[in-house]
DNA sequence: CCGATTCCATATCGATCACTATGAAAGTTG
DNA sequence: CAACTTTCATAGTGATCGATATGGAATCGG
């Protein structure tokens, strides 16, 4: 588990000009829209406020600043999707995710698509731990998702013979997919119809539905 | 419309001491695997086997290099889609290009994942102009596909409600969504069970069909 | 006010980036 | 063979990369 630095202020010495949060989420919206390997260290003080000594005695390296943007990126998701654990059934949990994924990747305040898809999708090998990272990230998202259809079945929401890993990863395909789509330029109602659609591909509950 | 550098063999003068093709293949099987911004020159001259003065007299500059390259990846993916045009419905058609992306992105002799969508997934301000010419070519593929959704639409084989635009977009997004899921390890039986999951999405033909 | 501690601003560090100047080498043409 | 053309290998260009050394500035406990 990575854990956040925590933000403890000293007893003596010169005090912080700076806003450790703030700076760390404007660290997080560069990466988010130009990528970790493609944001350099000086497009992070300028966009961060301060020089590269305080950015290095403060988050330490670029790994590190990274990951804490990554967690504070991936914060609200998982809110999100432990809120959507508590959603009256996994379908409707997917569907709450993939609105909220298309509602994340077309805000007009932020970068467009995903973080958790765009920041490490190529590199080289060098960031080869960064990479390592964001996707577990992704893959722990998609075991909880499998989790939550997993207890569908067993209540009998669902078939028996649900495949819950293929429907988990379906669902993740579709929002990195969306993310894709949301950087080419597709608006907020376009993206919305896609997932949508994609809700078309869960197993019927139990009698044949119409829809 | 990119146009690719015709090879044409000089009558005089020193002969190219390697094969403009195979150089090419290589460039592109580094940018594939590593990315755009992320594929240093000396990287791409050591996968190449030339110097870099060979690399910028044989195909320009880097960027002109990458345009190359990717016009020889989405090569066969054109002529895939082309042949699927011909498939007997647009879901067929559909159902071919998910699995043929799926082997595309686990094979064992290229790079994980799809080029189209990791290689330009991120970056600089710099990279703008490669950025959109990949963007592009996305949305060519998810054009035709929506092209020949509506043939499938206005001969009866689809409702007439058919949201081609959606259906086409979310074909796409699965496509590259399962990049991501080939670049994060999944092997190629599990993905194809999500894209065989996703083809659940697509509208009945006419009267209700079991599965 | 003084020493200790911490942070800030300036000015870099060596390494690597995309790219190229230069002259020798390898062909063709006569 | 000599003149010409093109490519080769070597070595480097200025710029930027991630990361830091240094010394002064700001705040603390005493």
């Amino acid at each position: 588990m990575i854990t956040m630095k925590q933000e403890v202020p000293r007893k003596t010495g010169r005090p912080l000009s700076f806003n450790r949060g703030k700076a760390l989420e404007q660290a997080m919206l560069t990466f988010w829209r130009h990528g970790y390997e493609t944001s350099s260290i000086s497009e992070l003080t300028a966009a961060m406020g301060i020089s590269a000594p305080s950015l290095y005695a403060a988050y330490g390296d670029k790994k590190q600043l990274f990951l804490e943007a990554m967690q504070l990126y991936a914060g609200s998701p998982y809110d999100m999707e432990l809120a959507l654990s508590e959603a009256p059934t996994a379908r409707e949990a997917a569907e709450r995710m993939l609105v909220a994924a298309v509602e994340a990747f077309t805000g007009e305040l932020t970068p467009r698509g995903c973080l958790l898809a765009s920041a490490t999708a190529s590199g080289s090998e060098a960031s080869a731990e960064v990479q390592h990272a964001v996707a577990q990230v992704r893959q722990d998202i998609k075991l909880r998702l499998k989790k939550r259809i997993d207890r569908d079945v067993s209540q009998g929401l669902l078939p028996a013979d649900t495949n819950s890993d293929s429907l988990a990863g379906l669902v993740i395909a579709v929002i990195q997919g969306l993310s894709v789509l949301a950087r080419d330029g597709g608006d907020r109602p376009y993206l919305l119809t896609i997932a949508r659609a994609a809700t078309n591909a869960w197993p019927k509950p139990r009698s044949g539905d119409a829809n």
